[in-house]
DNA sequence: GTATAAAGTTAGATTCATCTAACAAATTTA
DNA sequence: TAAATTTGTTAGATGAATCTAACTTTATAC
């Protein structure tokens, strides 16, 4: 099996999975867009490799040894991503591509290099938890902007919707990750938000936008 | 055809073209280690897209689509190399391995902006000419060292064999790219060379070694 | 200048990742 | 709970890149 093709399996697998580290045949074949029998037969070959649990008509499960692996992928990717930001000037919206295709070079040293170029990152430029070397991930419990109050100060961690449109979007109202966030008001009609941040005196957004949006309470000095 | 494959068919047909820019199947099959009903096969889905020219029991060539194709692929491979020793700080003996990964990354804009932090480098760290974004190559007329004589001061420009053991063993000697040397007598019994150069006076270069060391002549003022 | 060796090709097999069509199991719905 | 829908599997085909075995052409050597 080409490691190419395995790795984006193993990732897919990771990054759908719920919170019960489930995922079903069927939503692997959308995430992929790959057909349900080419899915199911590379489950089979995967777990022969120890990789996945399967068993038939039962949702897929990485085992310890696959998440190990599709951790150590999404590493790659998320320090390529920092990389391509920090060391060569891209925007957040143009990395996701290039990424896709620098996480699969298999050299130790070409990522250790980048990890310690940018000082050990722990997230990526949209604010996603870059893996440690053993595969574990920092969880944050960020909460949506969607769910916060009119008066509450907030900071800008992440964002959920890394589409290049949106990132786009973003970049025209000079939203950033980092950014103190104050919120002005919300509109009983349709919740959208009024915000202040930097230079930006009044910014409106919409709730769906709101949704994709996490954020990070201020910390209160003890 | 994978473009991956197709990449390394048409870069092992440019660099081990000869003068005449013809390369046998015989020494395709050896520098890919591929068998030759493989290459002869693939050859032939080559000449389908105008790559090469392809005639039964005739020797390969390139087509002018294929050449420029080919030097986009070098330019890539080479523009890595030299990221990785001037950027990520790399030893010119590791580059080469990852360098192969890198080359077939599909990003306009990741090399664009490679070639601009690294200000549009001429040469890769072995000395070899990186190919302008037309396919173009520069083509220095380097001497081997090993054509010297004794008495001629000349600069290290370039090393043929890039391999690790070799550059490693450079590396032990500190000789570098660049550096001037100064040849101080060669032994009439094997060639071995005593050159001096940088802080080390007195250094012996087998004749094996030096026809692996390319050099430049030193611009006399006008 | 024929015999031998080397180089190149053809034919046919294999493995991988994918597909479609047909069938089976599980889930949802009426 | 039976019918309909969705989900998943099996079987069989396809195209890519590779191989080996057998054959053909070209080059080399005596």
């Amino acid at each position: 099996m080409n490691s190419f093709t395995a790795e984006n399996y193993l990732k897919a697998l990771f990054t759908t999975s719920n919170e019960s580290e489930e995922v079903t045949v069927n939503e692997l074949s959308k995430q992929l867009n790959i057909k349900m029998p080419t899915v199911t037969s590379m489950m089979k070959k995967l777990a022969e490799k120890k990789l996945v649990y399967y068993e038939s008509y039962k949702p897929l499960r990485l085992t310890a040894k696959g998440k190990k692996e599709a951790s150590r992928i999404i590493r790659k990717h998320r320090l390529t991503e920092m990389f391509l930001t920090q060391q060569m000037g891209f925007g957040w919206e143009d990395v996701h591509a290039i990424a896709e295709q620098v996480e699969h070079i298999q050299s130790r040293e070409f990522f250790e290099k980048m990890d310690e170029l940018l000082g050990y990152p722990r997230f990526d430029p949209h604010g996603s938890p870059i893996p440690d070397k053993n595969g574990k991930i920092e969880r944050k419990n960020f909460n949506k902007l969607s769910e916060c109050k009119a008066g509450e100060q907030v900071i800008l961690a992440a964002v959920i919707n890394t589409s290049v449109e949106f990132l786009k979007s973003l970049n025209r109202r000079d939203l950033k990750l980092g950014l103190q966030l104050k919120i002005k008001s919300i509109s009983p009609a349709d919740k959208t938000m009024e915000v202040s941040y930097g230079k930006r005196k009044s910014e409106k957004f919409s709730h769906v936008v709101c949704e994709q949006l996490l954020i990070e309470n201020i910390l209160k000095k003890a």
